[in-house]
DNA sequence: ACCCAGGTGGCCC
DNA sequence: GGGCCACATGGG
């Protein structure tokens, strides 16, 4: 199934999707990218309240935060040592290298900014591309574990690398934001609808019966 | 009592 | 470059 096709079948099975990263600033959509990280949504929106009612959501706050307050703020989201700490860390580099000033941290070549984000400890692929989409506006696909699953299921392919299977959907369809914004949407809400209990088991990989191979 | 979650970095070979 | 492993909470 060509990603063409694939986006065309999860919003007819879906509805049309463009509204999907819930954050109320570009720096809240920075924010969930990292507490997100092998970590479930609900947890991430526990610690994001806990931040919020602190009054901690913004650049300057956090940049000079106390860690061992921040970790106790962002503990519901799990590996809260190293959350907290990366959260500081980006929030100094913006800070310190872009004045808190997150218009013109985005204001450069695509690559140059992914480049910057990727330097940063805890800041991998998929997170730099999710925060160049979501919080940047840029034309940019990020790849996650329910993308690799579902496009190697349907194809019967074995994508196992980043870059190899971002390629394969930035040669078969065209590069726009609200293209790529409603694909990831899709996709994740797909595989969170494959099954009942849980969002993507080893079943809905398998077994016949499973939701998430109705397409 | 398991298994899983919208990854990443460090270490080893 | 690939194969493990730690990181940690909360829900099914």
């Amino acid at each position: 199934m060509q990603p063409t096709y694939l986006h065309v079948a999860l919003r007819k099975k879906y509805g049309p999707n463009h509204t999907w990263w819930p954050a109320r600033s570009r720096f809240e959509v920075i924010v969930g990218a990292i507490l997100t990280q092998n970590t479930n949504w609900r947890n991430v929106e526990a610690a994001i309240a806990n931040l919020r009612k602190a009054e901690m959501l913004n650049i300057e706050k956090i940049a000079g935060a106390d860690l061992t307050a921040l970790k106790k703020l962002v503990r519901p989201a799990g590996f809260y040592n190293q959350k907290a700490r990366r959260l500081r860390d980006i929030s100094r580099y913006l800070m310190e290298r872009w004045n808190g000033n997150i218009d013109k941290f985005f204001n450069r070549a695509v690559w140059q900014i992914r480049e910057e984000l990727l330097d940063l400890k805890g800041i991998g692929p998929e997170t730099a591309d999710s925060i160049l989409l979501y919080a940047g506006n840029k034309a940019v696909l990020p790849v996650d574990a329910y993308t690799f699953r579902i496009v190697n299921r349907l194809n019967k392919t074995d994508f196992k690398k980043y870059d190899e299977l971002q390629n394969y959907f930035y040669k078969n369809m065209s590069h726009n934001v609200r293209s790529f914004k409603e694909l990831h949407g899709l996709l994740v809400e797909h595989a969170k609808a494959a099954c009942k209990t849980k969002p993507v088991c080893k079943q809905c990989i398998v077994a016949s019966s499973c939701k998430s191979r109705q397409l």
